[in-house]
DNA sequence: TACCCATATATCGGCTCGATATATGCTCGG
DNA sequence: CCGAGCATATATCGAGCCGATATATGGGTA
């Protein structure tokens, strides 16, 4: 998703600033679906502000850099009602473990398993974490606990998938070892 | 995945060109995790060129623009492994419908429930793509197998969880649907 | 015949990420 | 009691990526 549609949702919910916005997403259950990095946050900012979809109120505060606090204009409230009307695009598993897998060959049967065990191990983290923020401290919405319980079942697949089918994976490697130690022999 | 490594990973399965290289991943079953532009495929050779990874063989042709298949080098092969031995970051499903979702209150519940009917028959579409060519043309190895069976499990619990819980977004947009009315009317 | 598609390479603008710079107060361990 | 590191807060830079576009032409289809 766009970084401008991403700060005018938020602040379509109230003020913030470029830090807080960014804060909305880094930590909680949502970081796992998306993130925003500062070098994308105050050019897309900067860029709204030149088009009249959000302002800004400046408040110098001693020592530190003074806040920006932007809000959302009626021009930009319409930019993200009509960004939001457009189709989304399919949604996409980005996942390095996938392609590793596609070419477990490359890391031999030994490497192969650990990178399973790896990935087992860091998909358990992850549903612990949602798992937690679920029961949480501050109240949770309908549609935020839909999209954190999304990221929960997403994670429990994986790990159910993995479970059942990282050995064929690691018995393909297994296999293929074999096959170059007999060559070798030759 | 960087897109210096992708190519890489593909030449060392056999020299191919660039147009080769991303026909690999655009359509086929690992289109849904992977996906490489021409601009960034050619400015990657080229780079990878430079640092002698690969090496090319020109094959001009009568009217087309000549085809130029790249090879891995020795040197194109370790770093293949290096970046292969190194940690992977974690996944991150990347879906503008989360996003979405979790802004819903900006959509109402009409469009809402459209959205969630949209993507419940995408995901169905992909299912049936992965299943059918599960059972498709060419022989499909363990590794392929393992991969295009995960986006299928994944697609499924996605579909699954959309289906089971859908309605909770759709309420809660309604409710406030209600509330608002109930304001306008004092 | 006209049009679009497949083949094939290449570049450009705009955007994104990750790292880095700047500036300061607060907290915690040694 | 002092320094290290972290939280707050903004901003910029280089490298790289995506999507669109340009170029060129043979083959298939309406």
């Amino acid at each position: 998703m766009d970084t401008k549609i991403i700060c005018l949702a938020v602040l379509s919910q109230g003020d913030a600033t470029g830090y807080e916005i960014k804060g909305a997403f880094e930590e909680g259950p949502f970081s796992y679906f998306q993130d925003v990095s500062f070098g994308s946050i105050y050019p897309a900012l900067t860029r709204a502000l030149e088009d009249e979809l959000v302002s800004v109120t400046n408040f110098p505060q001693a020592g530190r850099p003074g806040k920006k606090v932007y809000a959302i204009t009626s021009k930009g409230r319409g930019a993200l009602l009509d960004a939001f009307a457009k189709e989304t695009p399919g949604d996409k598993v980005t996942c390095d473990f996938l392609f590793k897998a596609l070419y477990s060959q490359l890391l031999g049967p030994t490497s192969t398993q650990t990178m399973i065990d790896r990935r087992v191990a860091d998909l358990g983290a992850n549903i612990d974490r949602l798992e937690n923020c679920d029961h949480g401290t501050e109240e949770m919405g309908p549609r935020e606990a839909f999209v954190s319980g999304f990221g929960l079942a997403i994670y429990r697949a994986m790990r159910a998938y993995i479970l059942e089918n990282g050995d064929k994976l690691v018995a393909a490697d297994r296999k293929l070892d074999h096959a170059v130690s007999a060559a070798a022999a030759d």
